[in-house]
DNA sequence: CGGCAAGTGGAGCTTGCGCTCCACTTGCCG
DNA sequence: CGGCAAGTGGAGCGCAAGCTCCACTTGCCG
């Protein structure tokens, strides 16, 4: 991909070294956010791609464009994650496989766990994406309920709360406790199941759920109201 | 409670106006660090105390200690908890009880959440209190499993991860999905029980959990290696 | 009631981080 | 090959937060 003129991104054609220089950036950011999170500071993304730190803010004005740039394709990933247990014909194998992948994904990459979770204002720039992953997975549930293995009373901000807890362990386990994530996706995926059914409190209304990770970008360090 | 002379305490007794402002700034912390987190400054405290940010470091020369001082009697209350569960004449109740009281006290205050799961140095102060608290669990627990409620793979690095899976649930919901928290409690427990069980991956090697919890501090902020 | 240790507030130091400014270099077009 | 827009690195700015220093006040004991 040579991304010389790519439609619509704002950025004219670069200068051959300015784009070597771009890539190593991404790249660098890649793994410094997977490693450390969303909180990294820029300088170590700087260091580690060998340039200064002026060229990165020249590529990137703000460390959520870099973010946004980072993560798109990982966005894409998550939803086509959605769309692949999709085409599974056991829709209810195509549930579990898809929280365990998804989950996996944030164990792998403590950034893409802050972009869904934590959430930055780029949050916003993913919207589009994470209205279709909604749409799908809504779709992916009903047909896993139809086969009668998932339980019924599940919503699809169940998913989300998935993810919300998920990264909850992810944070607090350090190498000594690595795999924990996957017990709770394992407790979890057996509390969905139909057998396991007993009462539940009822879940948000509609979307709210989704929607407050919205807007805690926008309130994002409103603070202290005192 | 005068604590004028409160024994092994370290400060000598206070003059009347500095035991004053001594709980003036306890009662402050105590607010704000469940509304914001212990991330809340030290500046927010002192201003809803009405004092100056000297007199609060003069009493609790460091963050740590004044999370420490505030955080010490709700430490007693979750283990009480467990105590009380104990006390059930039906194990599985008393667990199951316990596990939503706990985590309704991590809903009801942000900093206990945080002292809990994304730990600060303070939590060595706690250890002693944790310690017993696991081995109080670990009795409910193998009650609850005699009574086969229980299902027989639970082990009390379990409980751990809950209170980490749902700081992750508190951290990202806000007024719109308040009770987020409790359906996930829900599911868990309808996970724990005996009828729900399905081979799980293995835990952690005993107590690499809580560990782990400990290890945070000490590497700390030891950052990137790069 | 006088003196002083104890206490107080807030200015300010330090560190960390996002981001900018600017003097210098370099790919590229004619 | 010459010139200049484009690109570059790093010093440094602004701000927030933990914490310290110090000139001033005040409870308390004799």
């Amino acid at each position: 991909m040579p991304r010389t003129k790519t439609a619509a991104d704002g950025d004219r054609d670069l200068r051959v070294d300015a784009e070597r220089n771009r890539n190593l950036v991404l790249a660098a950011a890649r793994d410094v956010f997977a490693e450390q999170g969303l909180q990294a500071p820029m300088a170590a993304v700087a260091r580690r791609a060998g340039v200064g730190i002026a060229t990165l803010f020249r590529r990137f004005p703000t460390k959520d464009d870099l973010v946004t740039a980072v993560f798109a394709d990982k966005m894409r990933m998550y939803t086509q994650i959605i769309d692949e247990a999709l085409d599974d014909p056991d829709p209810w194998h195509g549930f579990r496989t898809c929280v365990e992948r998804v989950c996996a994904m944030q164990a792998a990459d403590r950034g893409f766990t802050d972009v869904l979770t934590v959430a930055f204002p780029s949050a916003t720039a993913f919207e589009a994406e994470r209205d279709r992953a909604v749409a799908r997975l809504s779709e992916l549930i009903d047909k896993a309920k139809a086969t009668g293995r998932l339980r019924a009373d599940f919503v699809h901000q169940d998913m989300i709360m998935v993810l919300m807890a998920n990264s909850g362990v992810l944070a607090a386990t350090t190498e000594a406790a690595q795999d924990t994530w996957r017990r709770l996706v394992a407790y979890l995926i057996q509390a969905f199941a139909a057998e396991a059914a007993s009462p539940l409190p009822d879940p948000a209304t509609p979307d709210e759920v989704t929607l407050a990770l919205l807007r805690r970008n926008a309130a994002a360090g409103d603070g202290p109201s005192e």
